[in-house]
DNA sequence: TACCTAACTTAGGCTTCCGAAGTAGCTCAT
DNA sequence: ATGAGCTACTTCGGAAGCCTAAGTTAGGTA
């Protein structure tokens, strides 16, 4: 039996992988002409939808507090990327939506992600890369639906 | 050729599997007593060498600066994990070394850290978790050593 | 009407970083 | 040997990104 091969913990795995890839996403944003675009806005851009999302929906998503989000959409909203609009279903909601420059920026981070894909897939080759991809994404899943493992009354 | 399987891309997956994974750890952390833990400790503790390391190679090697390592430093010195050793070969220089309550909390962290991986490998499949690990570490690798290759896109 | 809850904002604080500037020790050319 | 310049580290001030607590306004219910 061969020794397994030396490699880094998961934890190490994901947090070093994680800065790199912000770093990388984030020279290719600024070298798309987006120099204002800041790591935080993620947690808007990811979940935002595009008939627009309530603050509290938004913070739920990225498990964060109210206020929190509150100062990312301030932000933002600065940066004309969103808009509050009042919720015609409920005055004391107010609706997120991307402007058109808010729509183009999107447009730019989705190809210097897809870029940035590309170059892994590249680097450890295409399917091998597509594969970890795919079992990251069941094992979030699982551990969003954390019935946990076995022992399930 | 089938549709590929839909799945978040890369940023997401990691951003969000690396917050699961250190709240998870400092739960588990906090379970076994070590409730002064903290994740910005990791970046010592991830590269601290046995025989001590210097602050410049422990910032360089976190890729943070000096004066963001030296105030870690102090706070796990505070807690008792590290102490400052003169060394020998520079009096500039002092040595950042693990006490005996720093080795029993590495001690403490590994286990834990091995109980996720354990229980990823159980939510996954264990060899699609460690094909899956081995992936990414392998990127990382590449990444760290980026003689790239030829297109950019 | 009165009250409870929900959506959001404001205020204040903590942590974790950074850049700039300072001190002490090493090295080397003269 | 000594002054110039570099290196190792610390101190100081500040920004970013989050939090909790407390407020405001609107909706739901009796």
């Amino acid at each position: 039996m061969s020794t397994p091969p030396e490699r880094l913990h998961v934890g190490q795995l994901l947090v070093q992988l994680t800065r790199r890839f912000q770093t990388e996403l984030f020279e290719r944003l600024v070298a798309a002409g987006l120099t204002d675009a800041r790591v935080a806005h993620t947690h808007v851009t990811a979940y935002i939808s595009a008939d627009g999302s309530r603050l509290t929906e938004l913070a739920a998503q990225a498990r964060m507090t109210l206020p929190a989000m509150s100062e990312l959409v301030d932000d933002l909203q600065r940066l004309g990327i969103v808009e509050r609009r009042p919720d015609p279903r409920d005055r004391r909601a107010k609706l997120i939506c991307l402007t058109d420059a808010g729509w183009e920026a999107m447009r730019t981070a989705r190809a210097a992600i897809a870029g940035i894909e590309d170059d892994y897939a590249r680097r450890v080759g295409r399917e091998r890369f597509e594969e970890a991809a795919l079992t990251l994404d069941a094992l979030l899943r699982a551990l969003d639906a954390p019935p946990t493992d076995d022992a399930r009354s």
